[in-house]
DNA sequence: CCGCTGTCCTGCCAGC
DNA sequence: TGCTGGCAGGACAGCG
């Protein structure tokens, strides 16, 4: 599910039974989510403390108080799940068949993390370790940030040969949308996701409007995402602009588009042919 | 370096 | 009804 609105989302939902709590227990399932668990995994989290509990794109931070921070990923199908109090970790009437971490927290509260497809991730990295990690180290810059603007777009996709779409579904770009948002704000944006990156770019060294608008596009969309899932689970509910619309009309006022969908690097766009250019 | 493809895993749904 | 194939909101290795 998780796009950055979901991901922030659980980040606000973990952190006041997280923040300030103690792991009193930490249950592994089984020995891997995508990959194996690090060796002494449970160990490193038992008895710490999270001090603080970030997001960074779609991944959740909680720093501890040994200085490990524990760094999270949803994959594709990956949840939080909070019972309040200390239930008993084999109480199998509250156990799902794909709940593969439980943390038993001094809040008290049990958090478990559910995952049927196991594309997710826990991960913990060692006091400085953030910066040069990898993953976390190459992220580009978070959306909603001041940092993230038209001239940072326009710089990273300068000469990018492959397609908008594909360009803003990469992290290193900017961190934390997914194929959901990418589509959402390009109709915003009145971008086709076909069109080559690098048309995103400067003109006599400003950023072209299309920067600016794609930019503009990209933050409304996800602080609307965010803003409108407070209220729980309407995730089935949810009414998208253009994604998973193939068919309806473009909801663009007067245009008279209608969605289509094509398929880029595998993965569904949906888009408005008639107002998206 | 860049961009694209295949792959990991399970659940769900449309179509037969 | 039951089966099958395709598809799913992510990320990465590996290839040309």
């Amino acid at each position: 599910m998780p796009e950055l609105p979901e991901v922030e989302r659980t980040r606000l939902m973990l952190e006041p039974v997280m923040r300030g709590a103690r792991f009193e227990r930490v249950v592994l399932r089984r020995a891997d989510l995508r990959a194996p668990f690090l060796p002494g995994f449970a160990g490193r989290l038992l008895g710490q403390s999270v001090t603080e509990i970030e997001r960074r794109g779609k991944y959740l931070l909680a720093t501890l108080s040994s200085g490990d921070t524990l760094v999270m990923h949803l994959g594709m199908s990956g949840a939080f799940r909070i019972d309040p109090g200390k239930r008993a970790v084999k109480d199998e009437a509250h156990s799902n068949r794909h709940d593969h971490v439980v943390f038993q927290m001094s809040t008290p509260a049990t958090i478990v993390f559910n995952d049927p497809r196991r594309f997710g991730s826990m991960d913990l990295i060692a006091p400085g370790g953030l910066s040069t990690h990898r993953v976390l180290g190459g992220l580009g810059p978070e959306p909603l940030s001041r940092e993230f603007d038209a001239a940072h777009l326009a710089r990273v996709c300068r000469g990018k040969r492959t397609s908008l779409k594909a360009a803003l579904l990469d992290q290193r770009v900017v961190a934390g949308l997914g194929n959901i948002y990418a589509s959402e704000a390009l109709h915003r944006a009145r971008l086709s996701p076909k069109r080559r990156a690098s048309t995103v770019s400067t003109r006599d060294g400003a950023p072209r409007d299309s920067a600016v608008r794609l930019v503009t596009s990209i933050k409304a969309a996800l602080l609307y995402a965010i803003g409108r899932h407070d209220d729980i689970e309407t995730e089935r509910h949810r009414r998208f602009r253009v994604y998973d619309r193939e068919g309806a009309p473009c909801p663009r006022r007067g245009c008279r588009g209608t969605i289509v969908r094509i398929v880029q690097n595998a993965r569904s766009s949906f888009y408005c042919p008639v107002c998206q250019r």
